[in-house]
DNA sequence: GGTCCATATCATTCCTCGCTGATATGTTGT
DNA sequence: ACAACATATCAGCGAGGAATGATATGGACC
């Protein structure tokens, strides 16, 4: 707990660094997004069909996980194909999924806080 | 990506349920609170004293990761002392951590959305 | 070069959530 | 029963960010 107030000088502790990351996937679209990513890299318009979300919504999503590290791009003619930057990420939703067995019910009934948005439509 | 519209019966799909989780650690207060409790069991005042966060702060934090089933709570003469609910959560946090030694840079690069709340003090 | 398609950007709106301050509940010891 | 401490609850404020609609960029093919 000494690292709660450490790297106070950099601005962003450790706790703030994990807080950020877990910000990442802390969101209905981007959870959709990186989900159809893990089974094979897509192009734009192919997530967007797949994901039912529009396409100034995918983009931006896009950009935040790209810039966040998530995941990687390469252009393929027209079409810029995305992909998971790393199996880690695969590996962290299935420990999620993991987690979730055993605490799904309690997750659900928590309607204090983290009450979240729905995924549209 | 069928479970994307799966479940939209129970009103609950497997997506918004991760994405739920998720949020249950995508903040610097509850990850301070479990971060502390991942070192030993603590009474309330204790992780007041050791978060630097406020008493009313942390009372509702702690609600929130007790509905979500995250720690667990016993009472213990007039103090009430809680705990993590099983070692998957910091099985979790580690993950998080291995994941942050790829991206860390990325994830504090990205400006444009994850912003996020800093720490108190 | 011009058109089409794929993708990115911008401004605005709305909603969720975290923090605070005051207060309520509850438990222990005398 | 009362006093003191530990914890929980509540109303209100303020900020961050997600979605939308319109628009801009940029490569590919004729």
């Amino acid at each position: 707990m000494d690292q709660i107030i450490a790297d106070r000088n950099t601005g962003t502790s450790t706790i703030e660094r994990r807080a950020k990351l877990f910000r990442g996937f802390a969101d209905p679209s981007r959870l959709a997004i990186l989900g159809a990513l893990c089974e094979a890299p897509l192009a734009v318009h192919e997530i967007v069909t797949r994901t039912e979300l529009s396409q100034p919504n995918v983009s931006n999503h896009l950009r935040c996980l790209l810039d966040c590290g998530l995941v990687a791009s390469d252009r393929d003619g027209r079409f810029i194909r995305y992909r998971i930057s790393s199996p880690r990420i695969t590996a962290l939703l299935n420990d999620v999924d993991a987690l979730l067995d055993v605490v799904a019910e309690g997750v659900e009934a928590c309607e204090n806080y983290c009450e979240g948005k729905m995924l549209k439509t």
